[in-house]
This record gives structure tokens, C-alpha cells and sequence, in this order.
DNA sequence: AGCTACTCCTGGTAGC
DNA sequence: TGCTACCAGGAGTAGC
């Protein structure tokens, strides 16, 4: 499932052939991805905008809009489970879980697929109203150990739902929550505020670790889904040391891989790596 | 505040 | 082979 890895991997490799360019109309065939919006005022709303800036911020890839040089809102995709944004020749045909399709002014289209339909492609007069309640960006300068140990401290929730929260800190999922409370040996029942001072400062790197390296392999492929828009799988699941490995050695210590569900989410412990808490 | 349950979706797979 | 039942899960929401 596309996380901040992977939603940077495709934000980078789509920037270059978005940036400068103008949406010249918009054919939605699945509505409910606009979160809302009619079709034909989605199609007001982007035709003849264009797209001066890509960013990412958590796991949305913003599509800066501008008219006359001037600020003309934003889109805001985010991929969920299945989604995918690629941009080819318009003329190519399109596969029939394209929910979105942007035609531009040099002969291409932008295209949103996705199999689930979970996935947004959101247009935002100000995109702020979206992005504002989401939490600390992990791999900037401004999270540091410190902040994050400060914020653990105020919260007694469990670890693994606290990191799944977007307005805890921004860009995690599934995977790479799994991932790095592994290597930071701490098991997902785990109260934040009675995580210890060594073990805060460990999450934290653990986490900064795990998505860094994660983006260096252009992020995770498997179950036929992700895929980078070119095409092609990032390798980062030949590097997963819990997730998806239920039953497999642990690479730390050799015991069994087990899987819990937390919050309703598959999750995979070493148990002997990731002390169980004492209390439920 | 923070928990659980439910919703949205459909391809893949297990079981028969 | 062909059917059914169930699973994956990010994020939003409702209810307690």
C-alpha cells in the first residue's frame, strides 16, 4: 500500500513531466474520487490551470495550480490502497481502472488508475484546509528526537495506532509502522508515554531509517499493485524484516514472526525482539 | 482522549 | 471447473 516512500518514489518521477504543463479538460469515469465534487465542476476547476509545482506532504502528492501566474487552488491526490498516477501519450489506450484522466497541452494525459477506488483526486481552493491537520513530516529537519519524545510523552495511546494517526506524524502505514517498531524493539501495544527516553530516541531513528532507505529502493511492490510509474517494482519489500513475514525467522534473533491484529490491521512481531507490555 | 466497529471497494485465494 | 466466502487495508465517521 503506498506509503510516504512510495508516494514520494511516484511525486518524483511524475514531477518532470507535469511541471510547465496545462490541463486541457478532464474525463472522470469514477465521480466518488473526486471526493464530492461534480464532474463538471471538478472540470471548471482544472481545465486550463496549470500545474506550476509538485510536492508531497504526507501521502498526498499536491499538483500546484496556477492562472495568469496567479495561485488557482490545488489537486490533491492520495493513492490509498490501489492507486496510481502516470502520465502517457493521450492517445494510448486507456485500462478500464483509470478513475481519472487529465489530457495536457503537449500531447499526454495524467492518468489516476485505481483497481479499489479508495483513492482521491481531490481539488482544493486551498489546499491548506486539507494538509493543515496532518502532523510533523518525519524526514524533516524540524522532527527531531526531541520533539518526537515530547509528543509521545503526552499521549497514551498504543504505538501502533498513535503512528498509523496522520496528525501524529505524517506519511506512515502499515508496512513501515511495522518495520520500525521492530528495529527499535518495541512491540505495538506499547503505551507511548511509557516508552523510555533510549527507546524514543530509537523509534524515532528507527523510523527516519526505514523510510529513507525505503525511498533509496523507490519503495515497496508486491500483490501485483504498487508499481512506480514507470512501470517498474520498487525493491524495498526484499528488505522487510517482519511485515509479510509471518512464521519466518526473525533476521534479528531466529524466532518465529507473529502476526497480531491491532486496531484491526494485520501487525508483525518478534516476540522475543518486542517485549509484550504487561497490561492489555 | 482514545477505544472499537463499521464503511468504502474489488482482485485474489482458500475451500469445497 | 465453478461457485461462495472471506481477506487485504487508509482514512473517515459514529458511538461509547
Amino acid at each position: 500500500m503506498p506509503e510516504l516512500p512510495e508516494v514520494e518514489t511516484t511525486m518524483r518521477l511524475i514531477r518532470p513531466q507535469l511541471e510547465g504543463r496545462t490541463i486541457t479538460g478532464a474525463d472522470v469515469s469514477w465521480a466518488r474520487t473526486l471526493g464530492g465534487l461534480t464532474r463538471p465542476a471538478f472540470e471548471r476547476a482544472v481545465q486550463g490551470a496549470r500545474i506550476a509545482r509538485l510536492r508531497r506532504r504526507a501521502k498526498h502528492i499536491v499538483l500546484e495550480l496556477e492562472r495568469d501566474g496567479l495561485e488557482a487552488g490545488a489537486l490533491l491526490v492520495h493513492l490509498r490502497m490501489t492507486g496510481r498516477l502516470y502520465v502517457e501519450p493521450a492517445a494510448a489506450p486507456a485500462s478500464p481502472y483509470v478513475r481519472v484522466r487529465l489530457p495536457l497541452d503537449d500531447g499526454t494525459a495524467l492518468h489516476f488508475l485505481d483497481v479499489r477506488k479508495f483513492g482521491r483526486v481531490l481539488f482544493a481552493r486551498e489546499p491548506e484546509s486539507v494538509l493543515g491537520t496532518l502532523g510533523p513530516e518525519p524526514l524533516d529537519d524540524a522532527f527531531t528526537a526531541d520533539v518526537f519524545r515530547n509528543a509521545l510523552r503526552r499521549r497514551r495511546r498504543m504505538l501502533k495506532p498513535l503512528l498509523l494517526d496522520q496528525t501524529f506524524v505524517a506519511g506512515l502505514g502499515n508496512i513501515y509502522v511495522d518495520e520500525a517498531l521492530f528495529l527499535a524493539r518495541l512491540h505495538p501495544l506499547r503505551r507511548a508515554d511509557t516508552v523510555r527516553k533510549a527507546q524514543g530516541i530509537a523509534l524515532h531513528s528507527a523510523i527516519r531509517e526505514v523510510l529513507a532507505a525505503a525511498i533509496e529502493h523507490q519503495g515497496s511492490s508486491f500483490d501485483t499493485f504498487y508499481r512506480t510509474p514507470e512501470g517498474q517494482p520498487g525493491s524495498y519489500q526484499h528488505e522487510f524484516r517482519v511485515y509479510g513475514r509471518t512464521g519466518k525467522p526473525c533476521p534479528r534473533c531466529g524466532a518465529p514472526v507473529r502476526r497480531l491484529v491491532v486496531g484491526q490491521r494485520g501487525t508483525h512481531v518478534c516476540l522475543r525482539c518486542q517485549r509484550p507490555p504487561r497490561t492489555r
